[in-house]
DNA sequence: GCCAATTTTTTTAGTTGTCAAAGTAATAAT
DNA sequence: ATTATTACTTTGACAACTAAAAAAATTGGC
């Protein structure tokens, strides 16, 4: 350890103080969301702080037109004195889009202020990769419909909020490669914001899963918790501390390329033992085109591929469950890994082919248990989502509607920051 | 995703609020503290508050003598004005004993306020596992030495670090199993606190070496890294937003249980395929007996059986240098997936072991970047730390200065939220 | 129906933390 | 000596909170 004779101090250096401060308006905001209606004495409580603050800032964001008082229901609760109003956010106030690029179709919400979602929206997609052009038509689309739908206008929108597969740079909002896209190193978001005229926030499809489960799952009581997800690759997010934790170069978390086994499987990404090359669809069929005397092999598509797997294995073929079994262990292992890893509360297993869940379910979290480290604390829950891929675009919604409420009711010394 | 008729509302719920503000006293003083020597307009500049509030808080803590002004030598640097006067923390004005058990040595250091080391001691310590009781008398001996070379007595002291390899919820300090210790689920902290009359936190060996190096190592200006150590087992730290990150139940993150093959070699966990069965001491020593015609293997202690391997491996022994080859590549392999998963802009590689690095380092690394994905971001910088054993012990010293600092400077706010 | 008890909300009068501006201090250049 | 320049302090003002008192809106008991 260098020692000098002079004094260089010791302890992090932590360069721009950070935004350490959310401003108290802005958590009484978040406060009154996340519960749906409270009381002001209840705000008071769990925030610890004196009512009469509580009083000051609500009436200040009644008048700004962001919270509102709730008509209460007269059977209430019958307490003794007198009773409280509670308290909710206006819905109307504001509405954003959530997008949602994927390879199949492409998916739209809006949602207002209070987080509803207001209405929805798919397009269709061709298969194969698409370009930028592309991509700002049908966000153009898709927001026409959503906002038909809302009986709202693109006017009355305040931000977008935009999840793409590929590597994502969550702070800068530059993709750097997507399956779905074309080009490479494209400023996606500019793009889409020119055209809408609108604010765009663009982050990783996975993380913004991520961001649905925090904002409206199983994640909204959790402080650590991991989101995985299995499609066309494996994704996974991560929440530390209630927050998303994006890394240090801000993009996502490649646990599909990590791996499991030296010298192992070839995956597409070139390299060699990636748990994608075990797990993602490619892999499965893989080994269906070799173990499997499946007679229309080439004419059908993966999807179909896939189904037809999936049935045989059900349907008591020994060698289209052995591929899956193995999938299956392999999954438990790289669960086992993160568990190990980052000591989460829960694991989220999300996405489509969490519709096999049945072969994924019993076993492999079995297995899961039985590879991870025994330590004396609790293992992990773990639950599987098989929610639709309207989700997606929720999650995005939510990301706009963070960034929104920042923009609201930042500090201007956080604004300067920036 | 659930959707009742009412509203639910939406977002994370966060329950205490969270020690969300650092008050500003407390931030000026470890700035201070971190860089050493720092006149009061710059302390302004870097926490971008006026230079008048600096002059309220700095005088306050020069009044309860926890900062100094510095003598300036006269031939400081010739600016045009007044020449600013540079602050320091008043070192002597507490002091905190760092403590590290391990199972060749107990090591113990005494750090000031300022985090400089003044005085150090070592134990040697019987082989084999021992009591509570044995680790108390320890603890007591070595602050007998160290605050003997110091100058101090045990009076002078203001709490302690202690660091223990195992499983240490660092959140209750409770010691649920060690390597080195025969009882389990001992509250190893109350029983040294009892004994020393002092405040006592403990956590994790390898959470202390990963707070070294964020207090005084690599890690200072970095927000996010790795600290992995080889040793024993293969142990791992993480630091997140410039704060050590330990997991939803406060336990270290168990690196070396993270599975690289499945159905692989048996690691001493009684599980399979682990990294430590590939990496640790007793791995090689096991590759060592089966392949190596060694004739005194059975007399030679793991130490000196590892230091014979690592000779003939230098010496162009075949057999010995694919021992450590093998090593090498599953190291990389392991690196390769923290990489990928944590996304940290450095990998700290510390520990004995690192003595071995020649072995380790060139080509390790180049497999390492082999092995990770290219996402167009920077692949994280690795370093080789291979410091003494004293390091740990001051990682203890930086975990008690850290406690004691908030002790000093939180806020009755924070106190209360504990 | 009236009063007491009880609870929520608002008002009032501080207290604290921070800043802008003006003033003081210490040095180099002219 | 005077001026420019930079560092630090003092002062008064303001914004964010708080504690305590007052007001408002109830229920329960008589």
């Amino acid at each position: 350890m260098p020692e000098g004779a002079e004094n260089r101090g010791c302890g992090p250096l932590i360069q721009p103080v950070a935004s350490d401060l959310r401003p108290l308006r802005q958590q009484v905001f978040e406060h009154v969301r996340a519960m749906g209606e409270v009381a002001r004495v209840q705000v008071a409580r769990d925030l610890k702080v004196s009512a009469a603050t509580v009083t000051t800032i609500t009436s200040e964001l009644i008048e700004t037109g962001l919270l509102e008082e709730v008509q209460t229901p007269r059977d209430a609760e019958a307490g003794r004195g007198r009773p409280a109003v509670a308290l909710q956010v206006r819905a109307g106030a504001h509405h954003v889009m959530g997008l949602k690029l994927a390879d199949q179709r492409h998916t739209a919400v809006i949602a207002d202020l209070s987080g509803k979602v207001l209405s929805s929206a798919a397009l269709p997609c061709p298969p194969g990769r698409i370009s930028a052009q592309a991509v700002v038509d049908a966000a153009e689309t898709l927001m026409g419909e959503v906002c038909a739908e809302a009986g709202l206008t693109p006017a009355d929108l305040r931000g977008v909020g935009l999840g793409v597969p590929g590597f994502v740079d969550g702070e800068t909002s530059m993709l750097h490669w997507s399956p779905i896209l074309e080009p490479r190193e494209v400023d996606l978001a500019a793009a889409v914001q020119a055209r809408l005229g609108l604010p765009v926030h663009m982050d990783n499809d996975v993380n913004l899963l991520t961001m649905a489960e925090l904002w409206f799952g199983a994640g909204r009581e959790m402080s650590d918790f991991a989101v995985v997800t299995i499609e066309h690759g494996v994704g996974m997010g991560f929440v530390i501390n209630h927050r998303l934790y994006r890394g240090a170069h801000g993009m996502g978390m490649e646990l599909g390329h990590t791996k499991v086994h030296l010298d192992g499987a070839l995956c597409r990404c070139g390299q060699r033992g990636c748990l994608e090359a075990y797990l993602a669809d490619y892999a499965l069929v893989r080994e269906a085109r070799t173990a499997l005397d499946l007679s229309d092999l080439d004419t059908l598509s993966v999807t179909m591929l896939l189904e037809s797997l999936f049935e045989r294995a059900r349907d008591g073929d020994a060698a289209a469950h052995a591929i899956f079994r193995r999938a299956g262990r392999f999954l438990a292992l790289a669960l086992a890994n993160v568990a190990n890893l980052f000591d989460p509360q829960l694991i989220i297993l999300s996405g489509e082919r969490m519709r096999y869940d049945y072969l994924y379910a019993g076993e492999t979290l079995a297995e899961m248990k039985t590879m991870m480290l025994d330590t004396g604390r609790d293992t992990p829950r773990v639950e599987i989502h098989a929610w639709g891929d309207m989700v997606w675009a929720r999650g995005a919604a939510a990301l706009a509607l963070q960034r929104l409420t920042e923009q609201l009711l930042g500090t201007g010394r956080d604004m300067a920051a920036q």
